[in-house]
DNA sequence: TTGTATGCGTTATCAC
DNA sequence: GTGATAACGCATACAA
């Protein structure tokens, strides 16, 4: 029923060390011999044994991903980047979903170590989350945080948000705006601060006022963007010509607010949000954005981890983000 | 630094295979050597090996999750139910998304042999993947499928889309709705089928006439939401007070011109969904929808795989649907 | 370039 | 009820 290494090696005539280093492409075998133990381990359609490979090896040849509470199209995208890179190298990718309180439990410290796994993934917002962290170096865990608030001394993975903003604020000056308003998102998050002050550097580079009654406070959600954009709209002869808000959600609700007060985009306005979460796309028109490389962060962060070679010091990896222009977005008339 | 089962042993002054035994709840242990052991183990912060557990007892202790194109919402719901299950069991689950091309492709079959999970979800569309079925099959390989199309004679986990249907219109009909409009999803999906057929079943039920006129096509899009409403709600004179959209998507275009037409929601018009997405509850007002059981089917499925005390007849479970009413549907007047 | 012997940590077999 | 001892399938020193 099952092949193993060892069926494999007396059918090619060889020993099984010889097989195993086929298998894994470890130098010093003969061409030939390398051609007749491939062929042998297809005939026979051998699959290594992850188990006893692991055991072995203690490897595990697994990778863990935490996460809490997750947006579901940001952690299924961390998720599709790990699994790319784990293919790669014969890994797998577990999931390990878990509570802050959970995190900070005592069955933490078993589950880790029960999982055996060979690193970990640790995703927003338990990247931030100091006593995860603690147990994990006690642990002896390698593992990698993804888009951390700070920039600890720990292998990470990021994106520049604040750069990000000033990107897109630019793209709108540039289309000809010159009286741009914009929606702050959740107070609590850093992502907030740093979009806010990329578009303030955007219209300060460009010799703009930055006018305070164009800054509206929102919390992320559609119902926020709403209530900023009846107040940045609500005056029909004193209306900026764009509105740049901190996320897809609150842009969307700016286009609500619009599609009621029958202004339309983007000839009369033009609007942009951030994140290209599912949502920009749904809606009409669709969201000028800003995409997060999300896949790549999950990829990289496997990449990081199964890199064995790679030295002690730890490595950031700052990626790059995309401006996505659709159609909410124009120049001013 | 790794506790093994022969560490506990020596602590509790017996041998390994009672150690194994207290840990695996095996009967024939005295109840003083069972404690014994227990506390040993507990001192000794043991933690089994999955590996070697694995090799010793050609089990791997994983299940893996096949899906393909998902909806992240749906997949990290289902992902959610299926770990909670595995938890309780001592498993965990692996990832294995993977195109349809992928899953016909001659690779699959040495992905999955080579995984030694010892079950597997299909979710949909590769639910209903015969060949991939069929695979399984060829390999021995318990699954269960998730949601499929046709009531095959095999495992698996399912909600009654045309009864929910039914229920939802059944309770605008309740509310005082006599003229209502239903939005059919995309031709492709089965479920489009069943809900239309529901939404029918209901208004016949009820003694209502379903006039065609008030039956549009759309394809589960934002965009088709809105054109289907612009047909709906272009007259004045004759619209009907209620819409039916079968998916929250598209119920979030009827909302967006019903606010550009100055139709109130709910007052003068009542818009309801299907699905209960992330949109229903971003959007204003929030969507009075179906919410699927898509975490519990995730746990069933999970929980049928594990359960090997179940005989061969393949078991077909039905979970149920949940109406949820928001703010987007009311009395008419 | 190739082979032999041993061990990884657990479960399973059988004897006591 | 309990305990030796042999698998499980592979990797890894160490030899040859």
């Amino acid at each position: 029923m099952k092949t193993t290494i060892t069926d494999v090696a007396k059918h090619a005539g060889v020993s099984m060390k010889t097989v195993s280093r086929v298998l894994n492409n470890e130098p010093n075998v003969a061409k030939a011999t390398r051609e007749r133990v491939t062929k042998a381990a297809e005939e026979l359609q051998y699959r290594p044994n992850l188990a006893a490979r692991g055991l072995a090896s203690s490897r595990s040849y697994l990778i863990a991903l935490l996460y809490d509470n997750p947006n579901p199209n940001y952690i299924i995208q961390i998720q599709r980047g790990a699994i790319e890179a784990c293919r790669r190298s014969g890994y797998h990718l577990l999931l390990e979903p878990m509570t802050r309180e959970q995190a900070s439990g005592p069955n933490i410290r078993s589950l880790l170590s029960r999982l055996g796994v060979d690193g970990v993934i640790l995703t927003p917002p338990l990247s931030d989350y100091l006593p995860l962290r603690r147990e994990m170096e006690a642990l002896g865990i390698r593992y990698v945080v993804v888009a951390p608030g700070e920039a600890d001394n720990v292998p990470s993975v990021r994106m520049d948000d604040a750069k990000a903003a000033t990107e897109m604020a630019t793209y709108l000056i540039e289309q000809g705006h010159r009286d741009v308003g914009f929606i702050i998102g959740h107070p609590d998050h850093v992502s907030s601060q740093k979009r806010h002050e990329g578009f303030v550097a955007a219209m300060t580079q460009a010799g703009l006022a930055v006018n305070d009654a164009r800054i509206m406070k929102g919390d992320f959600s559609f119902r926020s963007g709403v209530k900023a954009a009846e107040t940045l709209l609500g005056d029909p002869n004193d209306r900026p010509t764009a509105i740049f808000a901190s996320n897809d959600d609150m842009a969307a609700g700016v286009l609500s607010v619009a599609g009621r007060l029958g202004i339309d985009v983007p000839t009369e306005l033009s609007v942009c949000g951030f994140d290209n979460t599912a949502i920009a796309q749904i809606i009409w028109p669709k969201l000028t954005t800003v995409a997060q490389p999300i896949r790549k962060m999950g990829m990289k962060a496997a990449e990081i981890l199964l890199d064995r070679t790679s030295g002690d010091e730890p490595v950031s990896h700052t990626l790059d983000f995309e401006i996505i222009v659709r159609e909410s977005t124009g120049t001013p008339h």
